[in-house]
DNA sequence: CGCATATTTGATAGATTTCAATTTATGTGG
DNA sequence: CCACATAAATTGAAATCTATCAAATATGCG
């Protein structure tokens, strides 16, 4: 029901102010949008490949991953989104569907329409831009994610994506945090483009190794040797990037 | 000097309406943009990593890599740029570089200041959408090649990445096509998360099996089991997405 | 012609996959 | 609370693919 949701939207306004810079008349808009909630079960589609999408989704609990696959069926996660991601922002202009959207773990989305977002952004130039900024930003970590396929092997690989996704969490770079990640090794294998077996392995030697200990949790154990087997730098995340000016003049709000 | 540009634009402009509906208010905005061409020499960066930007860069002839690189200094290149594309269009919003920006070979790019961009982008929200709905496309590509690079062995990155370059310069999918890529074996390698000695002996092996002869041009084979090879299908690239309708309202234009 | 860069080749080491089987969790109904 | 069915994690051995290292041609260019 298209009433309360300024609650899920903080989040997600949260996640754009870091970035942009907005008016309390954007802000307001931000969370006027409208939008319906859903539950969605572990492994179940709520895009499919294909699809022609009037919606995004933003995730207000739970992890999703963006899925293509190749000819043989063989699966390749493109993206973990956390709560407070819009999932598929990038729908709004773009909505055919080219990859598929599942929930890792239960999860709870909030379907906003694309007119409304449409309608905000045109009204709202300064909205437009965070908009486009935040979908940027997911095109940052992708292009990480490449560097990481290409360029790492297993246990880099793996290593990077713990400390992106911790980062991404908000979790401090320090020793002995703890952070669910409900995905099974076949999942982090179609993430790192491994196989779960050598996964399996891989995460036997960095336990025993110090690094971190992933079943349920994560629990980091050294970060600083984690974050260099990883080869990690936060930069790419921009989570440090101050707000832009805003352009000089007003032509809304 | 700022005058002519409209020529070099046009490229570009084309890429906008191929996918996005523009009126021709909007369309001569686009087109009177301003920019300063200059020409790079091959290997050299215009765009250094970490250097803050004030202006995107359009290509108008010559191929463009985006350049990431791991601690050790082993190269990734997650982006190929030809004629036409704004290789970094996204530094509007996100002026700080993430990556570095290297011409393949010796290109010509149009600056273009971030500045006119945002204003055109604020005073046109249409325009603001082409913009965003441009990015995305490069960002379906940057997905597409985490696939490629994470599920694909070494003949089938290649033969991917050929029927990918092709596509997005207009090459129809036949045999004895012949177009210049002017890389060498270790910026293929580059692209592919590959060596250049492995890189060498799989286009060897694609000479031998009739897929492609790639030298200086690359000169197609046999398209159909290049692409099966490759396991390309093009929709991703979305050469044959229709504009989405405008929005209803008109509140610049 | 001669240097610098790029391509090619060979032999070997190493990482990862594959295939199959086994063990360990997890959830469900009785 | 147990028994069962199912999914997930784990293990082993062998096959492949790709990297590594080092050297030998080609090739382009001033």
């Amino acid at each position: 029901m298209p009433q309360s949701n300024s609650h899920n939207l903080q989040h997600f306004l949260d996640r754009l102010t870091r970035r942009s810079s907005l008016t309390s008349r954007e802000q307001a808009a931000v969370l006027g949008l409208p939008g319906y909630v859903s539950q969605v079960q572990s492994n179940r589609d709520f895009v499919r490949l294909g699809e022609r999408l009037d919606h995004s989704c933003l995730i207000v609990a739970g992890y999703v991953g963006r899925f293509d696959q190749n000819r043989n069926g063989v699966r390749q996660i493109t993206a973990v989104h956390l709560p407070g991601d819009m999932a598929d922002l990038h729908s709004v202009v773009q909505p055919e569907a080219t990859s598929a959207l599942q929930a890792l773990s239960t999860a709870t989305i909030l379907r906003i329409p694309h007119t409304a977002v449409r309608e905000t952004a045109a009204a709202f130039p300064a909205i437009a831009e965070a908009l486009w900024r935040d979908c940027m930003v997911d095109a940052s970590v992708l292009a990480q994610w490449v560097v990481n396929v290409g360029r790492r092997d297993a246990k880099g690989r793996i290593a990077h994506l713990l400390c992106e996704i911790a980062t991404r969490l908000g979790i401090a770079p320090a020793n002995g945090e703890i952070f669910p990640f409900p995905v099974t090794q076949q999942q982090l294998a179609d993430v790192t483009g491994l196989t779960s077996v050598h996964v399996n392995r891989t995460l036997q030697a960095m336990r025993r190794e110090g690094l971190a200990d992933v079943r349920h949790n994560v629990h980091i154990l050294n970060w600083d040797a984690l974050a260099q087997v990883g080869e990690f730098e936060a930069d790419y995340l921009q989570v440090n990037v101050k707000p832009q000016r805003r352009l000089p003049f007003k032509l809304a709000g």
